[in-house]
DNA sequence: CATGAATGAGAATTCATTCAT
DNA sequence: CATGAATGAATTCTCATTCAT
């Protein structure tokens, strides 16, 4: 039961990140499975159904492992942040699939239950890394710490995207450094100037569903 | 002629980005232009053909700007940077439409030309960007500029993602400038630590075709 | 045994009453039934099996019931027609779930074997409802009987229909002692007017299988 | 375009009269008509909409006979009574196949809709027979008027069904003035008796949508 | 006997594409 | 050039029935 369910998410997984959702057929998922397509329909509901399960099977995954290394009590806030990014950068060669399904689908409108998910996992990850933020550098960087989330997802999404979509094996671990090392200079930049672009109120909405 | 080709363009960009690629059918955007089914296929060989063209058109438009505001001696180069920045930014509002088109259907796989071509924008947008740094920040950051570029990139996409998916209204004239602010924060890093991450080696596949 | 093929048949009652054959699933009738899919099959070799038994179970009742009542000898003919009106009538309060089915799947093809039942239930009302009036009337009423009992049967169709499509609450006394009454005003005026439409052998085929 | 439209219907009832609604394939409608499935549904949305274009097409055309005959003012009401009544019956001749799917399909639960199509259906006759009654035997038989006419349309249809299902063929005319001659009957009766058993409230829900 | 997972034929519906007018 | 009716392959989803446990 739970086997063929998983079985299911990660075969449908493989081939909406090859071939997208819209162009990946239940059929296709089930012979991919060696199921018939009725069995499919036993496991779950709809075509849209598999998505949303895929969707939350990867996510619950990664937010369960990102957990695990937060509440280890012998790191340091600094070693957690690093640990976490580092196993997000990892996973790309263990679930490669998802993450590339992930980019191809990103956005893309399903149905409105798909879309506030994808929406609350943008919003969660904004706010994992902000709290990552305020952890290592403290309450003085406050201020800065929507701006810095905004940045450093953009730059972990584009670095991801060399990996997965032109298929480079890069070493994460030095990856890794060299983005937090980025965020160190950012960090130390921004405290000298002051400057930020985004308000809390500007994304208000945005986080409450987080 | 060339008139209805472009109606027909952006008619259909209007609903790829609004419904997605998948969701959009010929009938509809036949009907948002007010001509029937077998019309547009005196226009265009397929659906993926007008697909194609939408990619074209807007990119096309937008490079060519973008070339217009470095080609104005007048301009220093980090104006230059400025504008062409500040122009994409604010080509949002105008051409929201595209934008998020773009977003949603980012390395959504329709055909093997398709795909080729969305491999040769965001190849352009690399050289583009690495060519800015170039210019304003002279030879001497060369190792960085492959990273600064990545950076910037990813930082951009995420800001305009606000923009687009949230319907936010921002500031373009301020983003630009914090963006940029962070790119001299990085560049002054970077030139100090001397680290990079990717090498020119690692792109080589993907500039090539840019 | 015995018992779970009743449960099963009542409930199926209820499920075809209310839905229709069509649009009513075994999984359905054997959830109703709190059984599994499997086990359903263990009493009923299909889904057509099921409606037949349905059939054949509350007909077989209520003709027990009327037989009952004909065959009681303290009452008068006029007394047992009367009494068997109202019985149906009054069955309608009770079953109305299998006289609701059986408005709705009235003369539905599902299969051979069903038609020919259903085809045998109406040509038992024509023959039972003209043995009444031979019995009530007396043998001069011969040539008339089979124009009576058609008519007789439509009326009373007729005003089940109101009771059960339209869910009204009417005095089944009083519309059985109507309807005989005007049973009898047509029985007087077609003794006088010696006139009849049907003639036996117009339901030869008909009636030869009642 | 119209003609198409009235093939289809014309098709589909006669499948749906043969096999009912439930086991008739739209792929058997359009093969029927010698088209394509997907044509078809350029001219009906869905399956539903035949069945109830259908329902609409013939009723259409026999309220619309109805009417004709009820405006000739050259004749007297009874035969306005009559006329309608035998080209009611007459049309089993020529529309056989509505009328059977009528029976058929009566009352079974297809889209709410059509629910209550059927349902204006069942009204309007009730109504219009009502009207007939007022017209020939004049306001003193008002008390009596629901009744009369639920009864006669139960005895109608009953011997419509041995037209219609056991493929009889009767002398229309004979069976016009054999039925309106029993209404004759009842209508003196009920004068002299005074009885009446529907009241015009128990109706007052049914008949407002007619 | 009871179960319920597995099956797969079949149903309704959609839509890109063609082509005769 | 413009049209839009016709097509039919492809897709999602349903459900009666079987059968191994």
């Amino acid at each position: 039961m739970i086997d063929k369910k998983t079985t299911i998410i990660e075969n449908a997984i493989k081939l909406f990140a090859a071939k997208g959702y819209h162009s990946t057929s239940i059929q296709e998922i089930a012979d991919a499975c060696g199921i018939a397509k009725g069995t499919l329909y036993n496991y779950f509901e709809s075509k849209d159904d598999v998505m949303l399960s895929v969707l939350k099977y990867y996510s619950g995954m990664i937010m369960a492992e990102v957990e695990k290394i937060a509440n280890d009590p012998s790191l340091t806030p600094k070693e957690v942040f690093w640990r976490q990014i580092h196993y997000q950068l990892d996973e790309c060669v263990k679930h490669r699939d998802f993450i590339e399904m992930h980019i191809r689908e990103y956005a893309v409108p399903v149905n409105e239950e798909i879309n506030d998910f994808l929406f609350s996992i943008r919003s969660y990850r904004i706010q994992w890394l902000s709290n990552c933020f305020r952890a290592v550098y403290g309450k003085e960087i406050e201020p800065f710490v929507l701006d810095l989330a905004t940045m450093m997802n953009g730059i972990l999404r584009e670095y991801l995207e060399y990996i997965i979509l032109d298929k480079k094996q890069f070493d994460t671990i030095k990856l890794t450094k060299y983005i937090i090392n980025r965020m160190d200079n950012l960090v130390k930049a921004l405290r000298n100037s002051g400057e930020y672009f985004l308000e809390h109120s500007d994304l208000v909405d945005f986080l409450k569903n987080g």
